[in-house]
DNA sequence: GACATGTCTGGAACGGCGTTCCAAACTGGG
DNA sequence: CCCAGTTTGGAACGCCGTTCCAGACATGTC
């Protein structure tokens, strides 16, 4: 028997979950996932941490409702084919965890839960639509799914291992980053990593964007072949 | 100028690199990535702290060694077409990660370290084999191998919720679980979610493996219709 | 044999984490 | 005005990764 509803704010400062999930996303946003803490959170609200387990019941459910919070942002989509619509809401997903890294994380470990479901059902509708049979439905926009948060995340990754590669040399962009990868691939033994040595240059040139949408349209390409007639 | 090289063995229940990795193993597939600790592999070695700081840098570095270790078991292959080559890696990796769930987290941050580098060299391999033009190479062999770790991940993911209900309700099989799930699905509003609505049967009834295959297999036909000529 | 040197060990200590606990402050209803 | 319920804030607990360092051990030199 815990509460049993709503009051009338009885305080100005009143603490309240909307409050605790808004200044979680920002500290997360502003340090990344190692940035949430009950210390750092009090301080920011100016509470103590038993204020905040009154309203939060552990950092697993904070993180939570930060992730449905942030997603809950980015996902209306309208567009002419269902093809375009799935790259619209898979470029809204990557450009979603592009600007908070540690969705990632939290995207990584079951994919199925709140928000998420409701991306997944977006999803599924437009593989609906494009006419794939029934039984393969669900591998279709899993592997949708799958891929995008895959994606996004290793994307966000990287963008992390630059962060902290610059913070101990700052002048390292995101492209020397790449070029030093590339350039240790173009060292491997060509007998033992042909193909890493062969496309070492793609590593170095490609846009981290066009890669995604690309890998999107093939399994869209895959999805394609499964209807009955063309 | 940390070490200059090899000793020989100085004392019979000598600390070493390899000893400590395998043990860090074993903590992490008895308890998952929570059970590797140092104070419990100080425990488990019969040394302090210390000591093992004195043979590895930190517990990043470490967690990349179990990776490496456990990797380079699962990974030969000889197979007849490089279609079935690639779903025999894939596979070995699907395996790999279900019996070493914490596996799926170290793969998650980053999939072209060390082992896994070799891996993915093994995947362009195929690709390159199956006749996919030069610039779609990268491609195709991130998308194959994104959608691998990423699915073999959420496996790992739903296998540890079983396991964490399994403790409160011990009788809970993953059958169950997923059939409760799967109610779940069934009992939203048809209106709002129709995709998730429709396919509810789908989750009770599938088999991660086959579902897995299935999404390379899509995966592989998008790949397939990259070829200039059938 | 003694000793100086570099290698390796083990345990104490530090700061920080998530979480729990609880006395006090606050609020609204009788 | 006081009582019961709600909400607060901060102290305390046990755990973590990591650092530090006194000393044990092995070896080469005289």
């Amino acid at each position: 028997m815990a509460s049993k509803a709503r009051h009338t704010d009885r305080r100005t400062d009143a603490l309240s979950r909307e409050r605790i999930v808004a200044t979680a996303v920002e500290l997360l946003d502003a340090a990344g996932a190692d940035g949430l803490t009950f210390r750092a959170l009090s301080a920011e609200l100016r509470t103590g941490a038993g204020a905040i387990y009154w309203h939060v019941a552990n950092k697993s459910e904070l993180l939570g409702a930060a992730t449905d919070a942030v997603l809950a942002g980015a996902t209306t989509v309208a567009e002419a084919t269902p093809e375009a619509e799935v790259r619209a809401l898979a470029l809204g997903l990557f450009d979603a965890i592009d600007e908070h890294p540690w969705l990632a994380g939290q995207l990584a470990q079951g994919p199925w839960k709140s928000e998420a479901l409701r991306i997944f059902e977006r999803l599924g509708q437009r593989v609906q639509a494009l006419g794939v049979p029934g039984p393969a439905q669900f591998t279709s926009a899993t592997a949708l799914m799958l891929f995008i948060v895959g994606a996004a995340s290793q994307n966000a990754a990287n963008a992390a291992n630059a962060a902290e590669l610059r913070r101990a040399q700052p002048d390292a962009s995101r492209t020397a980053l790449l070029a030093g990868e590339s350039t240790m691939w173009e060292g491997l033994d060509p007998g033992d990593y042909p193909f890493l040595h062969d496309i070492a240059g793609q590593l170095r040139e490609h846009d981290d964007r066009e890669q995604f949408l690309a890998g999107v349209d093939l399994i869209l390409a895959g999805i394609a072949a499964l209807r009955p007639q063309a």
